[in-house]
DNA sequence: TAGTGGTCTAGACCACGGC
DNA sequence: CCGTGGTCTAGACCACTAT
């Protein structure tokens, strides 16, 4: 992976790095050892110009690539440079079962206070469905959607944000036009349950993904720092006859959050098991 | 967010895109709009460099952008270019509960048949451990744990496979010394629950991350593609007595998988509901 | 072989922010 | 002020692969 060594320049063979790739492995390798401790200032660029002999553009992108990849970033300013990125190791952890207050719904207490990000109001508009969104709602790619838009988060900490948007099926908007309005995000889901008279089951299926620059802006993301999606599925009824209702899409750091579920034991797999044929392992 | 325009150049304002950020914002716009087509060619260096009248690196920079995003990717050889990539919208879905087989514990039928990836094979040592395991074994960052290694996934389809580190509890590895040996994996649970005679209970937690270079590789990551990450912590015992007997790191693809849970309903949530006292949206 | 992107050198100029 | 990284132009050379 690191082409530190065995490099050609000139036909004659180097063992040291003189290329962006190689100085980014070097620096990399002593960040991942720990030689390069969180808040320690990396080479500047002039430095590695001279101690590898490259040009500036090369000793640049060594230490861009570092930026890209979230193991550094820049402070600006005299004294300052290209410093070991501080990552947090602390996530917080969502526990994803469903609660409820005066409020209305929450998944679970570490966001119960959670507020509007000031600055930001919920939107509603009509918009295509993305392919993704569109499968989980059953419905052709494309169709368009009423869609509420939000950001949240945790009012004493502005960098524990999420975005929210919540796709909501046509029928269902055709059935409630309130939808449509003023009505809460959170009030959204008690108008489908008093519409419909019974409880709306929940599913979350969570996957990474790259942020877009707005994306990026909104959540504060530094550069190398993913996206942790939660794509929360609201059903009514149940088995074949179950109508998927909403879909939300949330999407927060992957470098701040987790989200936490416990996991069921099914079939053969309830305690007490009879003892496997054999310890191969399947997963 | 794009800088499509009021730009300047020598004191005179422009309206069009000369820098290599504006020039990938302009192309952004049209592969998120649909004009540019998944499979769909991108300009040219040259063609960006007469279009826009900007340097060759500059028509690089905007093609790169692109590339690191996931956006787009590299054909090579003539007729070859930068096409628009193709992003799996259809993710295989890992419903995250534990069923069992001849062969032991394994985490849903989508994984029932994977294998060992051919050319892979498990890997023990003794590692210090990151600070995230660290935390969920309870015991001090550094501490030097066992961990075994592997990477195994779908025979058939050799992109769908994950990296899977298992840290064992030291007090775990000093009880049953079998566990350093060649006991597959999924032997492992077996074998605790063997040596405690009780079952063991699974949490997991997921979040995103960026991969290194090497984890990129194994996993045939494209640039601009995030991990996604679950670390699944198994105990033994239940409330303050329960003790963290392992925990499993498994990385995979964020653009080619997602898990999946159940949402539980907690304490208010239960239905019916009593109706909430505003609806005041909290999460 | 031709056309694509990728890397490098060399040098000019700009933006930022602590000193 | 001045040292830091960031962007740009300009040009040389290399790597890959369909044709």
């Amino acid at each position: 992976m690191s082409p530190k060594s065995d490099y050609r320049q000139g036909g004659e063979r180097m063992t040291v790095a003189r290329t962006a790739d190689a100085i980014a492995a070097v620096l990399r390798d002593q960040i991942r050892d720990r030689e390069l401790q969180p808040g320690d200032q990396l080479p500047t660029m002039d430095q590695l110009m001279t101690t590898y002999g490259v040009a500036r553009a090369t000793a640049l992108r060594a230490l861009a690539t570092l930026k890209a990849e979230g193991l550094a970033e820049y402070r600006a300013g005299r004294g300052g440079g290209t410093v070991v990125r501080a990552r947090s190791t602390q996530r917080m952890v969502r526990s994803r079962g469903i609660e409820r207050d005066d409020m209305g719904y929450y998944s679970g207490p570490t966001v119960q206070h959670w507020r509007s990000v000031p600055g930001s109001a919920t939107t509603t508009v009509d918009r295509p469905a993305p392919d993704d969104i569109a499968e989980l709602l059953g419905i052709p790619p494309g169709t368009s959607v009423l869609v509420r838009e939000r950001m949240n988060g945790d009012p004493e900490r502005p960098e524990l944000r999420q975005l929210t948007d919540s796709w909501l099926h046509p029928d269902i908007v055709a059935a409630l036009p309130i939808l449509r309005g003023s009505t809460g995000l959170g009030g959204t889901y008690d108008r489908i349950e008093e519409w419909a008279g019974r409880p709306i089951a929940w599913t979350e299926e969570i996957t990474a993904a790259t942020p877009s620059p707005a994306e990026a802006e909104a959540l504060l993301l530094p550069t190398g720092v993913p996206l942790l999606r939660v794509l929360r599925v609201s059903t009514l009824g149940r088995g074949k006859r179950a109508a998927v209702v909403e879909v939300q899409d949330i999407r927060m750091s992957g470098e701040l959050f987790s989200v936490r579920y416990p996991v069921q034991r099914h079939g053969a797999a309830r305690w007490p098991v009879r003892p496997a044929g054999t310890d191969f392992y399947t997963d």
